[in-house]
DNA sequence: ATGGCGATTATGTATATACATATTGAAACG
DNA sequence: CGTTTCAATATGTATATACATAATCGCCAT
């Protein structure tokens, strides 16, 4: 989320954004480094002959942004950036191959409801056994293996999921909008492709593959747990930068 | 970045930010699915029993946070997520050893000074030819390789560079602090190590390894560009969500 | 010196009010 | 019947005002 959002597009941007953007750039090009002390709410709102509330309104949203740290009595400082955070944009799989150019192919490779294992319920964080469906797809882009899809789907959450076959539809776009979800995690890594990835992804077994794996829940419930494997030529993850805070 | 501040830590929390969490634990938890109807703001108004200002300060933040959509003379809509937005973030190395219990070390292994071939300048996409610093650098845990640097700094945005011997400090940490940046862009992919990568890393050659390259703008001129190896079993990226717009 | 205390100051939150703006629905008109 | 116009409505922005809260400075007494 850019912090300005119509960047001076023409005349027509508000008070409180241009007082944002006009501050967030000093920062941005370094003229104002961290620990500089921006000006006080009352001389900006005499600088822009507004009121202090306006000011104010563009200050808490830097604050919140992570660009600058407010202290009362003190004034505002521009803060030193901490961790680095980057907005990694995870799309669904038919979108990135079809932004590649290349046809795309959806294929359900196994199915299975049981009752949850142990290792089920340590990658879906469960806590009580419960059933789940366990599902095997390929990705393909053209003719060529793209991504390897293991998931589970936790049916305690997601009962419906227990009477879709998932033949016509990838479980991705099916749970989305379906179930809404509040929170996810991922864990990206390398690996070496086994015996089994290395057929699905017609690779040389040890060959490097990108896995990432993706936990979500909504509403405290865990709701699926999804692995991707891609052979390493097939994918690059992309992500864009935010100046945020650590 | 969290919507919800400090959530319910006691009962200080201002009323604008009780608003907040109460429509966005509903949005959540499914209570109102996507495409529903909030209540006015006047009609919250009523229901809080504050002014219409409190309440739009909470729809507003709602709405930027990507939650709702506030269309005028309609009402506010609870959107429909759209592309998954993970937040990664990406520490410095040291401290990513040290959270895992080890001693850090860091090493330089060799510094060029030169000036830029065509392939320093595609990687760190710079226009004209110009002075770059090339570095290569060992991060150690513990006895084990952790992680190879390969490292490019434009010395034309950062001359200062060409007199740092980068032996008692790392690259990354020493430009951090002293170039403030505005934009980065990380790519993430699983590569086979090659003959150098797998002496580095004291790993075989063709072993599978995780590898983050990220190039940094400031104010719009390419600052650095570097890539970070790392043998697979030794390292993880975690991302956590953030539920965002499309 | 030093420890506490109150005054000062900047931010944090909330209010009532005002007018602008976009959009919709209905009435008026050709 | 279709089009234009207009009023109603919800959000968007800005104001002046008020009081709360946290942190700091300086004064004063010990």
């Amino acid at each position: 989320m850019s912090i300005v959002e119509t960047a001076d597009a023409e005349g027509s941007v508000s008070l409180h954004q241009r007082i944002l953007s006009d501050i967030s750039e000093r920062i941005m090009s370094g003229a104002w480094a961290p620990g500089h002390r921006i000006p006080f709410e009352h001389e900006l709102s005499a600088q822009y002959n507004c009121s202090r509330m306006t000011v104010n309104k563009a200050l808490s949203q830097l604050a919140k942004a992570g660009l600058i740290e407010r202290r009362r009595r003190s004034g505002s400082f521009v803060r030193r950036p901490q961790s680095q955070a980057a907005v990694l944009e995870i799309h669904d799989i038919r979108i990135e191959v079809e932004a590649l150019g290349l046809p795309y192919r959806y294929e359900r490779v196994a199915r299975h409801k049981r009752r949850s294992s142990a290792e089920d319920r340590a990658l879906l964080e469960l806590g009580a056994a419960g059933p789940v469906l366990a599902l095997e797809c390929g990705h393909f882009a053209g003719e060529r293996p793209f991504a390897h899809e293991q998931r589970l789907i936790n049916l305690t959450a997601v009962a419906e999921a227990a009477d879709e076959e998932f033949v016509a539809i990838a479980p991705g776009p099916w749970l989305i909008g379906r179930v809404p979800w509040s929170e996810a995690e991922h864990r990206i890594r390398a690996v070496a492709a086994d015996r089994h990835i290395a057929a699905a992804l017609d690779i040389a077994a040890g060959a490097p593959c990108l896995v990432v794996e993706r936990r979500t829940w909504s509403a405290d419930h865990p709701v699926t747990h999804v692995r991707f494997t891609y052979a390493a030529e097939s994918h690059t993850l992309v992500a864009r930068f935010t100046p945020s805070q650590g």
